[in-house]
DNA sequence: TGATTATTGTTCATTCTTGAACTAATATGT
DNA sequence: ACATATTAGTTCAAGAATGAACAATAATCA
């Protein structure tokens, strides 16, 4: 038995990320769900995300964003082509790049997603108030910033 | 273009979640990078940690703690006890259950984990007060619990 | 220019996770 | 008691994610 060195379940810090990981995983779950009757993926519908607020991104740098190896996306994005949700179009000036595009389709079944995604943060986040929340936010924008370096 | 109706980002809530999904995704891959040298999993660790706070668990409630189907733990189980981490033995009052307990090596591989999970938890959330960090303890713990119900 | 290095995307074998179907054991209801 | 329904765990096939090896293209620099 360990008891002489201090459990890491006494120190805040560990004991309440453990939370926040719970609670990811739950809203993952729950999401993957919810998205069942679109037929879509919680893994697409990042994608679908950041081809909406970056039309024309790469894939490596989609992968970057996604914190997902560039395979992963050269697996994911065909099933969204071929259901025409994203183009996918070669860049003239450098030809080793596809560039990613919705469709209007996409963004469409996109604006589906986005409800019913958002709907479940509103139920899940209902007891937090605007500025709590914005605190929570800016303090995990720090954490994600001091993992990127690595 | 949907452009009249308003836009998840604009939405505090949504906003900040997706800082969380990100934040915990970028500590799950940062944490499976400093597991290596022991050889573990973070969903390996995750199974030693709550036996450790949970001794005797079935196999069936370890599933439920940890988000994951019953065969999961069926597949993860059995590598763990092979390395002679933990062991599995039938209930005898019910026989369908078979019950986890750490050994004492599991015990001592746990606690090198948790160094390293420590470790990094505690420069991932380094720029938080111990009380900021219990106010986002809470309001996760708020949210998983909203979610356990469904 | 020409040779070397770096980057983009793909392929492929491996590993992880899942859910449905199954067996064995227990609980429930008549 | 007996039939039925639940529950615990396993098996298995299918679907994702990963990283190493590879081809094509671009950048560097001597």
């Amino acid at each position: 038995m360990n008891n002489n060195q201090e459990l890491p379940w006494d120190n805040p810090r560990f004991r309440n990320w453990v939370a926040v990981a719970r609670a990811c995983h739950a809203v993952e779950r729950a999401l993957g769900a919810a998205l069942l009757p679109l037929d879509l993926k919680p893994a697409q519908l990042d994608v679908l995300m950041n081809l909406f607020r970056h039309p024309g991104i790469s894939q490596q740098d989609l992968a970057r964003k996604l914190l997902v190896g560039r395979s992963n996306i050269t697996m994911l994005v065909p099933q969204l082509e071929t259901r025409g949700l994203l183009t996918r179009e070669g860049d003239e000036k450098d030809r080793r790049v596809l560039r990613l595009t919705l469709t209007a389709d996409g963004e469409g079944l996109l604006m589906q997603a986005l409800k019913i995604y958002t709907a479940l943060i509103e139920k899940a986040m209902a007891t937090a108030t605007p500025s709590e929340c914005d605190f929570v936010g800016d303090h995990m924008r720090r954490i994600a910033d001091v993992l990127r370096v690595d």
